[in-house]
DNA sequence: TCAGAGCACTCACTCTCTGTGAGTGCTTAC
DNA sequence: GTAAGCACTCACAGAGAGTGAGTGCTCTGA
């Protein structure tokens, strides 16, 4: 603990010690920790006067604040920072949790029953909310494209990537197009993007097919049209997944009817939460820890998010849990890893 | 009202009137209606003493009931259905709704997508949660399977239904199939069950391969095990989409927390609300109103359901809302109906 | 036989008051 | 810098009283 205090607004040990104090029975409990409490469970022994000396220190230095005048201490969203970054020790995850999540995992053989189910599990494990967002397909290497006729104006196109995910989309074409000339389109276009990503098709298909513009049937520049759709993450409702809002309403925040609606609102609202989740995405860490008012949207402002990423050979997707600032993130954390990785694991294979 | 008087156990004229307005009130407010209250509204003026008289008899023949002593009458189920049956009239669909529901049809046109909406809409005009089902493919007539080789030991299978709809499967093989017995496999299937609905295929599937059983790549044996999987609607989360918490969460039946976990159950189990409209399907007419106790399950014998069915050339779904027992039955049955009929004509064109 | 008036009674709900206890801030002493 | 003492604050729980809506019952009169 000594190295890191230069490091962090120069805290003094005491300072250090009493913060983690008020925060970790404050994640218990989620009652205001008050001097005499602490003075009674330190290490070493000081008297409740002292402790609220340095109390009200570091309320002054923003970690601590004060619902009422004669309750006790509670942290600030600046306060859990420093203890995650600083303080908190992580809690190894418990074996029977780790059975239960394996047992789920190898449950069911559909990649996207399995995601629905784990994040669930994750959910009643945490008591908190559970995200997860299906693979994001954009990183994802093209493999092949294959064009079927459905009706007489209606094409299924079938994209598959390397890791074997399959994305189908429909497309409406003007004219009936005959089954030859499809094959032909399907293999210049094969023959054309194999091994690119998603992406990288999605910005420069244009130029590659330039030369075929003007190919009979339209339906090269059809595509072109329809770039971002067949490439392009579908930004239905599969990109992501919220649960186990009955595990998050025991928490003792929603005992307030106001915070009930909150995270109505939020669940209703996936866009927030996927606006979030691309913040999440850019962070180098494999984890991501975000607390309270360190997210933007005014929404989430009382929430904290603790995500990982799953990678599926490349194509990348995240679980993870929404749930009040107060929450036991030395708990959280490890057991949100852990189950990024058993996913990854389990898909990958 | 006259010539109903004796299919309906015999409530006499101001019995009837009585207990519409003991309802109609009810519904506007949830606020026990009082026999004063009555006795000034009713159109044949009353004493509030002899209304008493007819609110005791009607609450003897299971019509009304008392929360307490000294509070006002609040409908039974059988309260409601009666009024539902026999007094109840239905509201007119304003023309703005009719705008506004037409407006959000046409916003897109992915029909998942188009579901989606049109349901969160119709939670937001009724202010009830909303519900919805994915087409029942079930019904739906088989036009043509196609197989395309994904991997070397992937196989996506694309069944098509005769009104435009595709779904797709992704089977595991277990040895590598030559693109040529693909399409030969395909081309039996296709002949001999073109034309069939997707259920006959299911129970008859066996019957009509039996002698092609041994075909060398096993790939009729692994259709045959799988025919369920394949002809059967995906029992994922596809299947009912729930919507509109936010909007029921405002009915005055929601300030006590207990009746809010209530409802959250019954959002995340999904289960009980399909086996419910399972129910609903069962019925004849076109829209379906349960009410509190006559839905069997536990957890639902507070709610009242309206669904109303949508037919996309014999391939049928439904559309639908759930609330609290008190709910405006005549706003709200004419909605779900227009809206049913809406998307019908929709996903038709 | 039914309508209506009168009256006692019930019961939820609201408001106020009070006591309690946890906890703080400040001052002073070492 | 540490600790002890003391006045003060404030949420919270519980008791008690008053209020008012509404009922049930009985009796009277047409």
């Amino acid at each position: 603990m000594v190295e890191v205090t230069n490091k962090n607004q120069k805290l003094t040990e005491r300072e250090q010690s009493i913060l983690h104090h008020v925060v970790y029975n404050y994640i218990q409990t989620a009652v205001p920790v008050g001097s005499r409490y602490i003075s009674k469970h330190l290490e070493k022994s000081l008297s409740a006067a002292s402790i609220r000396n340095v109390m009200a220190d570091l309320e002054e230095t923003g970690f601590l604040s004060h619902p009422h005048t004669s309750a006790g201490r509670v942290p600030t969203d600046l306060g859990y920072r420093f203890y995650i970054d600083y303080l908190m020790e992580m809690q190894q995850l418990g074996d029977d949790e780790k059975v239960r999540i394996q047992q789920q995992l190898n449950q069911t053989n559909d990649a996207d029953d399995m995601l629905r189910e784990t994040s669930k599990l994750l959910g009643k494990i945490s008591r908190q909310l559970s995200i997860v967002t299906s693979p994001h397909l954009s990183s994802g290497v093209f493999d092949k494209i294959e064009l079927i006729p459905i009706a007489s104006s209606k094409l299924l196109v079938v994209i598959s990537i390397r890791t074997g995910i399959v994305r189908t989309i429909m497309l409406e074409v003007g004219t009936e197009v005959s089954r030859d000339h499809l094959d032909q389109v399907g293999h210049l276009i094969n023959e054309r993007l194999s091994g690119l990503t998603l992406k990288e098709i999605r910005d420069t298909f244009f130029d590659r097919v330039r030369d075929v513009q003007n190919e009979k049937t339209g339906l090269i520049r059809l595509f072109v049209e329809s770039v971002d759709q067949l490439f392009t993450d579908s930004k239905d409702r599969e990109k992501i997944l919220i649960g186990g809002t009955k595990n998050i309403i025991d928490q003792p925040e929603f005992i307030d009817p106001k915070n009930f609606r909150s995270v109505i609102e939020l669940i209703e609202n996936e866009d927030i939460i996927v606006h979030l989740l691309e913040r999440h995405d850019e962070s180098q860490r494999n984890f991501v820890v975000t607390v309270g008012s360190e997210n933007k949207e005014e929404t989430t402002k009382e929430y904290s998010f603790v995500t990982a990423t799953y990678d599926v050979g490349g194509v990348t997707g995240r679980v993870g849990i929404i749930g009040p600032t107060r929450m036991n993130y030395g708990k959280v954390i490890p057991l949100v890893d852990y189950v990024a990785q058993a996913i990854a694991k389990m898909l990958n294979s």
